[in-house]
Parts: C-alpha cells; structure tokens; sequence
DNA sequence: CAGTGAGCGAGCTTCCGCTTGACTT
C-alpha cells in the first residue's frame, strides 16, 4: 500500500504478478470534522474518524487486504507517512507478524527491491511526533478561530500557518506605507581610450552619489577640464555554479518567474505531468536525485555538448524541517527532451528538464575585470566592469531568474586598458535616482519566506495562499503605477544641460497586498496570541516533535505544557472587551456639507461616510474600492466615492446609470446589467457611450442564445454556446467539444462521435 | 451578481497535511 495512485502503478510494473500494490490516497483518517476531536481532560486523546469519502476506499483496501498473505505498508518515509501507515494497521487491523514497513526515497527498482530484502515495523515515536502535530495544529485553529468569530467577524480563521503568511504581507505592507522616498543622483559615463582611433566606448560608474542637483552639476563642473586616466585594472577568474534541481517551491518559484503561472496552476499542471509519467513527485522538499538520473543526466551532456560540460553533483537540501521523502523534481526519463501534451505542459517540463540536465553541468568560468579611473584632482574615482564568459557550462542550457531586480544588468566589455592609460569622456550624466521600497510579495516569494522560516510543507504551500485569498486577508492584484519626473543633467563637448524627463514607477503584476480585514485580524492576533503569531513559533514547536520522534519525549507530555500556557490566552481573548480602536480613521471634513468623513469596516465590507451616527441626519455611505484600505484612504478619494451611482440620462424613457459593483463598473438600464470595459471610467462616461455599450450587450446576448448548429436529422442533439464555451446538448445531457475542432463545422457523425467518446 | 450599512436570533463558520477526482453550461 502506497500514498499515490500513480505510484502504485510504476510500482506494480517492478514487482510483476504476485504483487498488488493499492493506494490510499493520503491520510485515511482525521479528527473529526465538527467536533474538536480530542479529549483534553482524558490526556489529549484524539478521536480519529475515517473521512466519509474514503469509506469506499477504506472498504476495497480492507477486503484486499484480508485476501493477501502478507501486507507491505510502502507510505512515504516521513511523519506524515508513518502515520498513514499506522491508520491502516489500526483500521484495517493489520496484525503485526503479518504486515512490513518498507521505505524508499525514489521510484525505481534497485530502491524498491533493496527496501523489500529490509523491511522493518512501525516507528511508533514518528507516529506520535505526528499526533502531536495534528493536536497542536488542531488546538489552534480551533480555539483561535471561534476567538475572531466573537471578536471580530464570523467565519473567519486563524492557523498556526496562515496567520504567520498574512502577518508577512501586512507588516511588508506597513514598511512600505512607512517608506519615504528621497531622490539622489547617480552619475555614469562613457569614456574611451584617448589614443583610440577606432573611439571603443566603455561604461563607468562614478562611486559617490550625491543628494541633490548643484551638487551632482557641481561635479560634472569639474570634469569639464579634468583629466581622466586609468588608476588600475585588475582581472579576475570566477567560477558560478548551477542552481540544484527543483524542489516544490524553486519550482513554483521559476514557473512564476519564467512562465508567469501562480503557484497553485504550477502544482495542477506538474500534477498532470506526474501522472502521464513525466516526471517524478512533485510535492517535495529534497534537491537529491537518483544515482541512475545523475548517469542518464551525465550521459545527456556528453551527447548534446560534449565530456569538458558534465559534472556529476549531488545538492544538500538547506530549508528548514525537510523531510526528503521524495527524490527532487526531475524528468522520469532524461533523454526524454520532449513531451506530448499542452503547450502549458511541455514549457513546464521543458524547464523541468533543462534545470535538472543544467544541475549536472559544470560550473561556467569567468573573467571579471575591474577599472578605476580618476577624474582630474576629485577625490571621486569611476569605476568600470566587465565580464568575460572564458567558458559557459551551464549557462548554454540554463540560467536562474532573480525575481525584483532594480538597475539593469551592467553587461559591460572593456577594451584593453592598463594603469596610466589617458580617457577621454563621451559624456557624463547625472540621472536623479530614488530609493525604493520594499517589494511585495509575489506568491512565489512568499512561499520562499515560509520555506526559510521552516512553515508549512510542499503539499500546503499552494492551499495555504488559496485560503488567506478566500478568507479575505489578502488579494492578489496588479497596481498600474504612477507617473513621475527626473532629472537628467548631462555633460557633452564641454557643455551641460539639463533636462527634465518623466518615467512610470510603482507597477506591479499579481502581488499580495492585505486587506483592511487583514490588517485587522493580523492585529488582533498579534496583541493576543503573540506567541503563535512569532515567526519562530513553527521551528520552535518543530524542534519538540523532533525530540518525540527521537523518543526523548512523551507526546502528551508536550501538548499539555503547551496547552497549559496557550489557553489561558484564549481565555483571556474571550473576556476582554472587543477593542474598537484602530478599526475607524476620520480622514477630515466634507467641504460641503462641513460633516466629518471618516472610513471603516462597515457589514459588508470597508466603507466610508459623511456624517456620523449622533447626526439628526443619517449619514451617506459608500463601499471602498478593492485597492484601497482605511490606513491610506484619502479623503480626495473618499469624497471621490460618493460621485456614483451618476445617473447619465435617459434611454427609451428609462434611466441609465453607472456605478461600481462586486464585480467591477457597470451600466444599470431596464433593469439589465452591462459591465463597462476597463478603457471606460464610470466617473467621466458619456450617456452616448454608454448606449453604444448597452446595446453591443443586446446583440451579443441574442448571438449568443442561437444555437451553433442544429441537425435536421437529428433535433434533440444540438451544439450550444455556454458560459464556459461551445458545447454539445442531447437529452439533458451535455458533452465537451474538443480544443482542436471548430463547433460551427461539426457533422452529425463527429457530433456522435464525440459523444460516445466521452466518459461516462 | 449588480447593494446594502437596522435589529434580533438561529445556525454555521475554523486548523494542517497527505492524496485525487468530480463537477460546472
């Protein structure tokens, strides 16, 4: 009995005809669903229900196991492992002199029949590392949760991981509110050699910045009559080296970077990579691969580039807690450089293949030259660089990305120069530069800080973020930018201008920002639960499950002197007073009423109002946008909110209005809804534009109810367009249409053919 | 799904980590 279902079937192939091999598709059984599920006062005993859909299963494994001589338990080598393989003792009542734990680290055979010759029993003290895990994680999030509901707002949750990956965005998000800009000038030039007919120019870079512009015009004063020379040059071999082959998150990491695909569609599209055979496990958080796969790997290279481009290498797994059940990521058969599949599919394996191949290659071999040159009698040296690739190894199939990165890459070749050398300037220039804020996070980069930190696993790293979305803690979202101007002060042919030029800054794609709702929970938790809410909270607890596991340490033991100082906390959550204050903002007064604005959390969501409560008149509200939040929110764009509903006129002697909704700007007319396309701004649309919009919507909802096609030999079949595009009905029942066809060409034979072709 | 912003009360929400299908017009 494996975890996988694919792996159960390479596995079947190795062991041949006295073997079945079954799968259990993860964990069997949990604590139940409703309840707490555990016992606090009779010694943390947990109550273990088999979850209702893996009764079926739970059954067909038991007959199956009845049938057999002998079961092996083969879950994956971990806690989470070995416990799966104590839930099936337990349920299926496995007896002891009949069934074997057996381990391997990768799917081949030499591994699985070396695990067959030395098989052993259940480790008992993993399998209570991992209770205490599940109790732990169970104690928390459910004593928290119910704390928020009170306290804050119903359904929301808190966890010893979720509550950490948000307090991440939000205190990111504080730094940057914090973050004031400052301008600084940052002066380059090019030069060339003075007695170079040919007038090769270089790139340098002066090595102070200055603060404002009379300095940075001051400077560049002063290189007008300077001398420039070369002070030095030196020449550097350096060595870089392959990043390892993938993990989880170097995975996610990579196809975010490279492919632009979010964590979650990542692990869907390796799932099915897995499964067709591709490639080997993709939740794991160990960088080893197979002897085997380092030869083929090694066997590859000499093929495709020759001997002087293999090196053979293994990679130490860093991140904290990895368990390394699993070999790396890597493609099941390496001369394989190609797949059939999606086109999301093969660019996901090609990077699989080439990251894995390049892991194998060597090192690339470097010359990195630095030059200092004087500027006349300024203390200020320019410095220039330049890198030389004697040999590219690895670099011919693969390099990493670095996600964020600011200056442009400073791809720089030098001409000859040595000591003494006269330069001559091309031109000089101060360009006005800022500091920059931190970087949000992509989801990617947060699954790497979690990964540091040691929190969460390579199976939860995807779900993880799906929940702090769904709650409402954070969303993902792209920021257009603002536009803002520079200075460029140039000096050329002895003279100076400058300039003033504009550039846009800001812009971000898919990046994790906190809700008010966040911010707040984040907040609230922080000053209550500060314990749980420590980015250390998760190694600390893990170095206990360790000792357990190692039988240093009596499970229950650990729970309760957890227990004994965590729920006192909650206890005390539960009688104070829900603390009100930092929930609401007064952003000022509205100039036309001279009534107070302020911003807060109103019952559906963040909103803001003119007036207040104590009023004889009631106060006007409007919903905040998705972007903004109550800590920033000014009160120009507050005012701004309440400009809609803007009824712009009449249509057929109807009403038509514009307004913001859930799901962005619309048009309301007859009763009938038309969302406006992002090109329009529902603060200043035309009535005239908003018909033409109107009645686009009309003629594409009556295109769109037609059928594509109706056979006359046939009336009930019908191919129909829906919501998730064209499709075949018959008899109530609807059928896929195949990517590659066209709808409108179909015939009555393809029609039938796609139906009968498709799975029940 | 296209707004809302009152109040009451019943009934419900929630964790992390291991696995895949099933399902939607």
């Amino acid at each position: 009995m494996v975890e996988s279902p694919a792996k159960a079937k390479t596995i079947e192939k190795f062991l041949g005809k006295d073997y079945t091999v079954m799968s259990s598709y993860g964990h069997i059984r949990d604590l139940s669903k409703k309840e707490l599920g555990i016992a606090i006062d009779d010694n943390f005993k947990p109550d273990y229900e088999i979850s209702p859909d893996k009764k079926k299963l739970v059954e067909s494994l038991a007959k199956s196991a009845k049938e057999a001589e002998r079961v092996w338990l083969a879950s994956d080598e971990d806690r989470e492992g070995e416990a799966i393989a104590w839930h099936l003792t337990q349920v299926l009542g496995l007896p002891v002199d009949q069934t074997r734990r057996i381990v391997f680290h990768e799917i081949t055979k030499s591994a699985i029949m070396a695990a067959i010759e030395n098989p052993r029993t259940i480790d008992m003290n993993l399998v209570n590392a991992q209770q205490a895990r599940r109790v732990l994680d169970r104690l928390v999030g459910f004593e928290l949760s119910p704390v928020l509901w009170k306290k804050v707002k119903p359904s929301l949750s808190a966890g010893r991981v979720q509550s950490v990956a948000v307090r991440l965005i939000v205190e990111r998000e504080r730094e940057i509110m914090n973050f004031r800009s400052t301008p600084y000038y940052r002066v380059t030039a090019r030069f060339y050699r003075t007695d170079d007919p040919a007038k090769t120019l270089f790139k340098a870079e002066l090595d102070r910045r200055f603060d404002s512009a009379e300095e940075a015009e001051g400077f560049l004063g002063t290189c007008r009559e300077a001398d420039f020379r070369v002070l030095s040059s030196e020449s550097k071999p350096a060595e870089r080296h392959p990043a390892g082959p993938f993990t989880t998150s170097t995975l996610q990491q990579e196809a975010g970077r490279k492919l632009g695909m979010s964590v979650s569609q990542t692990m869907a599209v390796a799932q099915r990579l897995y499964e067709n055979g591709y490639i080997t496990y993709m939740r794991t958080d160990s960088q080893n691969l197979s002897s085997q796969a380092i030869a083929a790997a090694r066997e590859e290279i000499i093929k495709m580039f020759g001997e002087e481009y293999s090196s053979a290498r293994k990679y130490k797994t860093k991140s904290k807690g990895a368990q390394e059940a699993h070999e790396a990521i890597r493609p099941s058969y390496l001369n394989r450089q190609q797949i059939e599949g999606s086109p999301e599919e093969k660019r996901l394996y090609d990077l699989i293949w080439k990251r894995t191949v390049a892991s194998q290659m060597s090192p690339a071999r470097i010359e990195k030259t630095v030059v200092s040159i004087a500027a006349g009698e300024s203390p200020h040296k320019f410095t220039a660089t330049g890198e030389v690739i004697l040999f590219d190894g690895f670099l011919r199939l693969y390099s990493e990305t670095v996600e964020d990165e600011t200056e442009e890459g400073q791809e720089n070749t030098l001409p000859e120069l040595k000591a003494g050398d006269g330069l001559s300037y091309q031109d000089i220039s101060a360009t006005e530069r800022f500091t920059q804020p931190p970087f949000r996070y992509s989801e990617a980069s947060l699954v790497r800080r979690l990964e540091e930190l040691g929190i969460g696993r390579p199976s939860t790293y995807a779900p993880t973020i799906s929940t702090i979305i769904n709650r409402g803690y954070v969303i993902k979202q792209n920021k257009q930018g603002t536009k803002r101007s520079y200075r460029l002060i140039r000096l050329e042919k002895g003279k100076i201008s400058s300039k003033e030029l504009s550039e846009t800054t800001g812009r971000e794609k898919a990046k994790l920002t906190p809700t008010d709702i966040g911010m707040i929970v984040n907040d609230y938790l922080d000053k209550h639960f500060e314990e749980i809410l420590d980015y250390n909270f998760t190694a600390n607890v893990e170095k206990e499950f360790d000792e357990i596991a190692e039988g240093g340490k009596e499970w229950t033991n650990m729970i309760r002197e957890f227990y004994t100082a965590f729920h006192p906390t909650v206890e005390k959550a539960l009688e104070e007073l829900p603390d009100r204050s930092g929930r609401e903002r007064i952003l000022g007064t509205d100039p036309k009423s001279g009534k107070q604005v302020s911003a807060r959390i109103g019952r559906y969501g963040p909103i803001v109002q003119i007036g207040s409560a104590d009023d004889e008149e009631k106060p006007r509200y409007a919903s905040m946008k998705k972007d903004q939040l109550i800590a920033t929110i000014t009160l120009d764009e507050a005012l701004a909110l309440f400009e809609l509903p803007r009824t712009l006129g009449e249509l057929d002697g109807k009403e038509v209005v514009v307004s913001i909704g859930r799901y962005g700007p619309y048009i309301r007319y007859d009763g009938k809804f038309t969302s406006l396309p992002r090109k329009d701004d529902p603060y200043s649309v035309t009535l005239e534009r908003a018909v033409e919009l109107i009645h686009e919507k009309e003629s594409a909802a009556k295109a769109s109810k037609e059928p594509i096609k109706v056979f006359d030999a046939e009336p009930e079949i019908k191919v129909l367009n829906g919501r998730y595009g064209p499709y075949i009905a018959s008899g109530g029942k609807n059928y896929r249409i195949p990517k590659d066809t066209d709808p409108a060409t179909l015939t009555l034979e393809q029609v039938r053919d796609i139906m009968a072709k498709s799975k029940k």
